[in-house]
DNA sequence: CTTGAATCAAACGTTACGTGCTGTTTTATA
DNA sequence: TATAAAACAGCACGTAACGTTTGATTCAAG
């Protein structure tokens, strides 16, 4: 026989949490003392460890208290559904994700924040039919659009990149066959190969589609201005011979 | 000016919210009719914008207030806190869809639901110290920790497991070296060829482990009698010589 | 000027408890 | 066994972000 406080010590939930488990019925004491204390036996103990359990998957007070009283006879549904509505939040947690990231490199970019960005990555997961697959659609096959929605760069990756667009933004005035355009270019290039490889199509359809929308918001930071200016600084490259790239088709 | 009633229907959210965002002094109207009838403007339109974008990223209105309030000097750590905090609880989302996932294989398997796996896996992830980490450690490389943390099932790939592992538990008297037993030692060692692949020294490792831990509950359901029946049925495959596995060193 | 629609203010309900508060019961010590 | 200290019961308010309801008031159209 625990009194509230032991069996709070046992299991490490607060006497308050208890006292409202027993309020809505969760969890009732065996029996009482004269003088009104509440006593739990074990009985009570293994039911609140079924009850700490499910807490812990997700499950709400009062479906606890639906599947433990029913006979044993859904537990399968029970689960599945939680299973399915877990799946669901990891969905909506990973987009978040993917958002807040997006807008984080873009603030480190642009030293401030841009609220259109934001506005249009709102709008992109707000429309019902994924339109960033309708795009790639356009321009890719199945397997090229997994490799492209598989990339995930880490912090130091992510760096680079931001450094990189960062100085193109600093130097958009600069002639494509200057100096400084070519070797941004060049770290361009190694950016891309890192990421991806060096599979010549691949790497023309991903131009192709960035090219196309790149004044919309799904492949921020790489801005028109930016892609241009990369554009013109590869065309002369290409001229003077000897590079493999062959941007636009 | 919109009215309230317009710029619910312009944005999409109720009035009630509305209402309350004004209660709370989070977004309140330009000004106000004769009557009391509250009136919003554009600039108000798009900070109820900011709002939405804010809230839809997982931040709290009192966040929201704050970060809305300052000049803008503080964007990136704003976003780089909830980006942590995002990430955080993706990773307790993995963790509980892991646990449903076995638990729910689990019930399928047995035909009810098995408190000592549910309260097993509970302290698997109330230890601070990751146990299956240190387990693993014992017998397996990092690559080879890697490789098997990282598997996957499908749908229908569990589906396999769990009838096979049925079939085996209905089987568990049947000889060693009985037809039935060695049919289901093929079945095995196909579904982990499947799975792993044919490397030998993986594959040794990893059968050591579930060797000694199929007590416990981290490979649940492939528990001890599971184990040991496969175990025998392969030593026996092993004497009538001819095939490759090598268990137990 | 009269409707009917829109709006306002206020209050209570939701989840799973935390944080007090007062008054009573139990336990430990003298 | 008396008394102090600890534990306990029970009540009530607070949390976040609104939903729901009610009744009174104001607006816009005819």
């Amino acid at each position: 026989m625990y009194t509230i406080g032991k069996l709070s010590k046992k299991t490490g939930v607060t006497v308050r949490t208890l006292d409202y488990y027993d309020e809505i019925g969760l969890l009732q004491p065996q029996s009482t003392t004269e003088g009104g204390h509440r006593l739990y036996g074990e009985v009570e103990v293994f039911r609140l460890e079924q009850i700490l359990s499910l807490k812990f998957l997700g499950f709400s007070l009062d479906k606890i208290q639906c599947i433990l009283q029913e006979p044993s006879n859904s537990w399968e549904d029970a689960f599945g559904e939680q299973l399915i509505m877990v799946q669901e939040q990891k969905k909506h947690i990973e987009e978040l994700e993917q958002s807040l990231r997006t807008i984080l490199y873009t603030i480190q970019i642009e030293k401030e924040i841009n609220w259109e960005l934001v506005f249009g990555i709102m709008q992109l997961f707000q429309k019902k039919n994924n339109k960033i697959d309708t795009i790639l659609n356009q321009y890719m096959s199945e397997e090229e659009k997994e490799k492209i929605l598989s990339v995930n760069m880490d912090e130091d990756k992510m760096e680079i990149w931001v450094e990189l667009i960062n100085e193109i933004k600093e130097n958009l005035h600069a002639a494509p066959e200057s100096e400084i355009a070519q070797k941004l270019a060049d770290r361009w290039i190694e950016g891309v190969v890192d990421m991806f490889g060096e599979d010549k199509e691949f790497l023309d359809h991903a131009w192709n589609a960035i090219n196309e929308e790149s004044d919309g918001v799904m492949f921020y930071p790489m801005t028109k201005d930016v892609v241009n200016f990369i554009n013109e600084a590869m065309l002369i490259k290409e001229k003077r011979g000897g590079i493999k790239s062959e941007t636009r088709s």
